[in-house]
DNA sequence: ACTCTGGATTTAAAAAGCGAACTTATCCAA
DNA sequence: TTGGATAAGTTCGCTTTTTAAATCCAGAGT
């Protein structure tokens, strides 16, 4: 049934794979909801607490992995009448993420919504039909998941 | 810097969130090695260890779970002269992870790549021309990431 | 029977995760 | 200037998970 030819091996050994350092970077329950709750605009550390109900440590731990990786952006903010705190923005580094977790979100809406309405969806500005993520050509057209084709360097 | 308003919480509470929901699924290092292996053909026990490396406990719990949660298909295979085996394919819904992984890919090539040319890449068939990871419309056309709305259900 | 081999479990030490309490720094009010 | 409120962490003791190595197991070939 899978379309996928049987291989001892991956093509690119996890060492030099950018996919395989994107996980090591991404590839964790607590920094993948870290990130989640930062591109819905939670910024603070007792937000990102309560969002998520994580310790305290894990989270002081995996903001600091994610500003030392350049996906946020540690700086001080300060609301009127209460002393400057940081907070932590996605970086464009980390803005660019949100394909992947807008695709990862409609993944689970296909595979685990159990058949009701997704909680949220995604709109083009001044248009009510949804959009999705996928893969376009350089003209910005889209190319349908059938005809990508690996091609490997060399 | 970031265009992403001030929020306290998310507008889903994780709960109820098919990207947590997924998260809890596949946001695991070990999963996504194992899943990455797997579309690139891997499907065997001690394929799937030489390529990660990663400890047999581990590799046969992480398996488990994928096949429990639906995305990897167990059955056994047999080659001649040799008893049966079991074999871990991705089903259709492990399928249709691969743009995820595709996009996550293209997102470490241009953050982490330092600059060198990709080892792997992805074209349309019958294409030289690269293509990524983006949003369209329901006709297929590009909608840049600015233009994109988040609307709740209600 | 015996051996080989691929798939998986057992075991014990190391690492990571956990929750509660504690510390620190600054603003505001008394 | 003292005291309290608040937000951002850190410390601490305990539990769970990961890890690596050894072991188990079933069936095919000899």
């Amino acid at each position: 049934m899978s379309q996928i030819p049987l291989a001892r091996r991956s093509p690119v050994p996890p060492e030099s794979c950018n996919l395989a350092k994107a996980i090591d970077i991404i590839g964790d329950r607590w920094t993948l909801l870290i990130l989640r709750a930062a591109l819905y605009g939670v910024r603070r550390f007792d937000d990102f607490q309560a969002e998520l109900g994580c310790p305290r440590t894990v989270l002081s731990g995996r903001l600091k992995n994610l500003v030392e990786a350049g996906l946020l952006t540690k700086r001080p903010y300060k609301s009127p009448g209460k002393r400057a705190r940081p907070e932590y923005t996605l970086s464009s580094m980390g803005l660019s993420l949100r394909p992947i977790l807008v695709g990862l979100t409609q993944w689970g809406d296909a595979w685990l919504g159990q058949g009701e309405t997704p909680p949220i969806s995604f709109t083009k500005v001044g248009s009510k039909s949804a959009i999705r993520a996928a893969f376009v050509d350089l003209e910005g057209r889209e190319v349908r998941p059938d005809q990508i084709r690996a091609v490997l360097r060399g």
